[in-house]
Parts: structure tokens; sequence; C-alpha cells
DNA sequence: TATGAATGAGAATTCATTCAT
DNA sequence: TATGAATGAATTCTCATTCAT
């Protein structure tokens, strides 16, 4: 146990190490969950890599519950954010399909984190999700978006009619987060390293052409 | 429940009451690691369910992850065992396509422990799959049907060329995972039900529809 | 930790062993409540002073609460059978109430434990005892027998007429009982040992000629 | 709630905020101990109970025991006070006894917190009261002043020779404090409620009866 | 084959208390 | 005088596993 050195500045140094204290207990609980799901997870572990004394979690997230919801509510604030933060409106139709699909498997690429946290929280059958209104009101602003980029796309005449925008978002959704989700048993069962670049590179443009060559007429 | 007084007659009768036991003890097993995951599975409680002295379990599977381990295998036995039974090679391209998302997306509502089981896996890197010679020789036999559906369809001019079967087929599962495994908390977010008999429908057909508008020429 | 020795014969000896343990553990509970009260106990004393692992009291009596419950329950079991034992009703009236008085006295004095119990029970508002069907039907037997003594003596023309066995059972018990269970502080406070064996003889009899004074009439 | 401004002018002021906050954990500390005793007291929920901050606590008692005892000693200071405050040496001996016991019963009944500390404080053999220099010289006037009516009424030849008072005190204190100190476990076994405002009426007067008809002569 | 009894290591959670300001 | 942040040492309770029969 190094002995914590103490911040820069002076004046709030009191509050910003209130704040400081919490955001390293949820960076560490999130690398805790991920790695080793709820029911897996140890509240020591924890406490020593976020560098605080245990008590101090109880302090703030009340019990291993309270803080996996806590951690759960940044993860999905993070990703409603950058969602948001697409443009696809300004889009070409088909570039925007592109992009969204990119941005999907990007995001997952970059967080795994998000898709162990999912598991774990639909093993629990949402049971944390429930209890938070926070999240429960986030929707995806993709949705919307895309029924907006499937709606132009049909009035020029380039996509086909008929396209549940909630359908989509969830085909495409799914088809990263199996992949990427399940790397380990399917790379296994397939004897391929299914996260070798050039594997990477395959499926982005599977999904891509997958999903375009159903939406594009002719 | 009746009374179940112990044969001890046969060495063929008390045979059949260890096979039996070990079945209960799967059963009961699967249960809880599809509930609770592997970290969250209460030996006591499979013991309790299985109807049997946790003593036993050990005497037959050795230990927790053993037991993990003998419930995984029967579990991919069973999926594999069906995939096999399936004819597609047999079945008319187009067909035999429709076939294969149908017996996906049926097989995953059938047997929701399976998406847990694989959630669970793969938190553990496919820890124990890579231990286990029984699946690892399982491959499935879909890859190997998917690929010669393809080829006769390219062949006969309906297909597109360069589909790759194993993209496919994790395309094909993935659409169909990520709806039911997730069902919670899309349903929340979503403000819809999912699991509503139209809602499985609709499921069913979009994915058909995806896949088979991204096949078909023209 | 010596190892236990194992008890003598053979046969029953498992079913034996578990009784053993658990009378072990109600013993050494027992001590611990009543030095303690239910706040200050320690499980792991408990469990130490019972020479048995800590997890065996929870496999025997579910919780720290649990125990607690068993414990007053055996304990209230002992003095309602004692109480039994008592064969007040041959003896004539006045008699009856000196070995009443007496009895009270002379258990409180060797089952310091039991007023110790009483009065962790009440700081809780005997949410314990509410919880037990088995103490909650074991009414005092002494009242029956002091109704029908006071009957005789008032018919017998002995004693007063009008007094109520209730109220002078707990008249009876509240002098041994608040002399015994506060003698710490009253001791303190008087300035005298109320543990003297002198004290206690004086005790007895103040208590027996306050309720006999009263009683008798002339 | 008012938002308490924090006056910081003068001296004076500050002081009497400083003994508002000591009053407040002691009120505080007093229903904390009262309802939970010594070893199931908690320092958080007394600070909360206060409305100040838990280190506040340390600052002005040193420690839970520290404050335990101070909540003790203001405890017993008032007791005594009122104790005083009788003016039974005015009065005739037998309503003398009269209102002792009356004053017993309603101080009890007004002050059940009391009777809890004082069983705390029991079950702690009268550790803290040891140490108080306060209370240790804060004898009960009662005893003097019993002592004094019966030796008036013996002397008038109303009242029963060779009784002593602290015998007397004790059991007039035991009658009271067991039936309302024990009356939840009381009240349930003989399926009578001891609360009710005709039972306690009726136990005064039993009480009254009780002491009277011993002491009276004829 | 089957089981009730028992355990050591560890899990979440709690608690009185102190630090720093 | 007052307080939010922080902690070490327990404390209750849990868990996979083994013993003894």
């Amino acid at each position: 146990m190094t002995k914590k050195i103490k911040p820069r500045q002076s004046t709030e140094t009191r509050a910003r190490d209130a704040e400081r204290s919490q955001k390293d207990i949820l960076d560490a609980a999130q690398d805790e969950f991920a790695s080793h799901g709820l029911g897996g997870a140890r509240m020591d572990r924890i406490a020593e890599r976020a560098g605080l004394n245990k008590r101090l979690i109880y302090y703030y997230f009340d019990s291993k519950e309270g803080l996996f919801l806590a951690v759960l509510e940044r993860t999905y604030e993070r990703i409603r954010g950058e969602e948001k933060a697409l443009n696809l409106s300004q889009e070409e139709p088909t570039e925007a399909i592109r992009r969204l699909i990119s941005f999907t498997w990007n995001y997952y690429l970059a967080h795994p984190e998000f898709l162990t946290l999912l598991n774990s929280e639909n093993l629990h059958r949402a049971r944390h999700l429930k209890k938070s209104k926070k999240i429960l009101t986030m929707h995806s602003p993709l949705v919307q978006t895309i029924a907006d980029v499937l709606d132009r796309g049909r009035r020029a005449g380039i996509f086909r009619a008929g396209v549940d925008p909630v359908q989509l978002y969830i085909s495409i959704a799914g088809m990263a987060y199996f992949y990427l989700g399940n790397c380990h048993t399917l790379s296994t069962i397939f004897d391929r390293d299914l996260l070798a670049t050039k594997a990477k590179v395959e499926r982005l443009s599977h999904m891509t052409d997958l999903v375009l060559g159903y939406l594009l007429r002719d």
C-alpha cells in the first residue's frame, strides 16, 4: 500500500477529494464487475484497486448492489452521450447506415466492459436497471435517428420500405454484440482468432454488407 | 412424493440409480448456473434442487467447476445434436436458410439456459470449454452445412457470392441472441413487450427478411 | 484448540454428536448472551466456548437471533418445568406461599442467566418471544396454583379476600428480580453488599414477611 | 426546520450553542441507549438523531462509554431531583407511604428509559456507575425519608416495627419495575393488556394494598 | 451409493473512532 | 465550534469442500 499522495492545489481540496474518491471507486468497480460479473466481483479487490479503504465504498454506495447500479448508470450515460454526438441526420442515408454500424462496432470494441456489464445485468433479469429511474428514461437516441434515415432513404427511392427501426437497431447491435461478447467461445469452437485485426475488418464489412444488401433496392 | 425405497439387488439397478442421480444433479445445476451464473451459483441450492446430498455432487463431479463443465458439455451436446437432425442439405437453398434461421430462433426461445451459460462461459474467457475435449471436437455442423447451402445457392445463381458461412452463422445467432438475451433491458428501454406473441413473430420475419434480402440476387 | 475426543459407545454416535453439538452451542450461547446481552454477544466467542466451528452455529440455528431465541426457549422450558414440579397444591396455604416465595428467590439466585436473558428480551420489547409459539403457550403454572392456594386460604378464613393471583405473582417475582437483577447498581448506591450471605437471608425473610403480612387476616 | 445560522458575535452566544449541542446529543443518546442498550446503540444513529456531526460527540464526550456515563448521570440526577422534591417528611405516615408508592410508579411510567438504562448498567455490573463520583454521592434521599416515615409510624403505633427501609424501597421499586419493564413478555404470557388504563390503576392499588397491608398493625 | 456433521478461508458489512480543515 | 472524509479492526454470515460412517 503506497500512501496516496494528496492532489495538487488547495482551496476546494476536500470537495474534490470526495469526488475523486468516488470516481476512483467507480473505475475500480467497473473493472472488477466487468472481469468477474456481479457474483464473482470482490469488494476487497475493488477497494484495493481504488487505493481506498473498503469502508468508504459503503459510505458512498451503500452496498455491493448499490455500487453495481452506480457503475451501470455511468456506463449507460456514457454510451448514450456518445450516441447523441453522432450526427447522422446530416448524412446521406447509405453513408448514415454505414456510420451507424461502424460506430456500434467500434464502441463495443473500445468498451468491452459495456458488453460484460450488460451481460451481467441480463443474467439478473435487469433487476438493477429496473430500479434506476435514471437509466429507464435514457432511451437510445439512435432509434429515432434510424427512423429518420430509413425514411429519407425510402423517399429517395434507394431503401426498401417497411423497415422497423427498432428491429434494425437490435439486429445491428446483436451482430456486433454476439461476435465480441462471445468471442472466446466462438474463437475456440471455430478455431479462428476472431480478434485478429484482419478478422475484425472482415466482420465490420460483413455486417455492413448484410445490412445494406438488405436495405438497398435493386 | 412417494418415498423412494432404494433397490439393492442387482448391479444393473444400482447403476441405473447412479445415472438417475447424476441426471438430477445436472438438471439442478443447469437451472442454478443459468439463473445465477457460475459465480452466483450455490452448491447447496443445487443439492437441494436435486433432492440429493451435497457430498454426492463431489463424488460425481469433483468440484463446482467440474460440475459447470459437465453442464456445459451436456448443453453443447444437445444443441449440436439437434443441429445435426436438421437436414438442410436436402433442402432447396432459400428454404434451407429460412429453416436455419427459424431453428436458431426457436432453439434459443426454448432453451434460454443456453444463452446464459454461454454468457457465463464467456465471462470466464472460455476457460472450461478450452479444457473440454468433448466440446472441442463438436464443431458446429451447421457451419459446414451453411457453406454447402451457400454454395448450392450461388451455383444456382440465386445467392450472392463471397459470403463467409461463419460470419453469416454468427450474424444469425447474434440477432436472435441479443434480442432474447437482453429482452428485459430492451423491453424496458423501448417500452415494448418484446416477448409478446406478435413481437416474436415479427422478429423472426425481420431476421429472415434481413438475411434473405442480403443473400438473394436481384 | 484441542481435538475433540469422540464420545463413548458407537451405534448412534452420529445422532448423539449432533445433539451434543447443539447442546454445547446452546450452553455457550446462554453464557455469552447472559453476560453481554444480545447486542454485546459475539458469535466468535460462542463458537470458541462451545469448542466448535462457527459455521456450525449457523448450520443449526440460522442466525444470531435464531440462536438467541433457541436459548430463550430452553431457558423458559427449564423454569416452567421446575415450576410444575413444585407441589404447592398439597400444602397448607401459608406454607405454600412461603415455599412459592422461596422457590422464586432460589431459582433466580441459582439461575442468574434467566434474569439477564429476560432483561435482554425486554430491551427488545419481547421481539423474539413473540415469534416463538413454543414460549407463548407456556403459561406459568404458578398462577393457577396461586389462585388455588389463595382460594383455600380465604375459605379457611386465614387469607384476605380479593387478591388477584397475577398481581401477586408479579409482585413476588418483581421483588426477587429487582433485587438480584440490579444488585450491582443497588449495592453500589446503598454501599451494602446485597449478595452477602446474611443479606440474602434477610431479603428472603423480608419478602416473606411482606407478602404474608399482607395476606394473613388479623 | 428553520435553517440555523450560526451566531458568531459574542462568546456568550457561542457558549449557548455549545450547551444546546450537548443537550441535543444527550437527548439523542438517551433514546438510543434506552432502545438498544449499550452494546446495540450506534454512534451514527445518535449523531443523526441529534442532527449533529458524529465528531462532535467525541469532542464533548470522548467515547461511547463516556457518553453512556453522561447519560446515566443525567438520568440519575433527574430522578434524585424529583425524589427530593417529594415532601414526605411533612406527611402523615400512611399517606407518605401511599405517595411514595405512587411517585415510584408514576415516575417509571413516565420515564421508561430509566428502567432500560438501569438494566443496561446492571448488565455491565455497574461498571460506569462505579466510576462516577457524581452519582456515587447521590444516594437516594428516599431511603432516609422512608426510614423517618417508618419511624414516625412505628412510634405512633400504626406501623409494625423492624422494617428495613432499604428492603422496603427495593420491594416497592421492584414491584413497579418488573411489571413495567417486563410488560411486553408478561402481557403476552398472561394474555392481558397490562398497559390498559384499568390495569394500571389496579396495579397501583395492588401495590399500595400489599405494602400497607404489611405495614399497618391490626 | 449415499448422507449428516463439520470446517477453514473468506465474503459482505458494520462500527467506533480519527483526520484534516 | 463544527464537519465531511477516511480508516482498521471486527462482526455477522457464507461457501465450497471434506470427514466419518
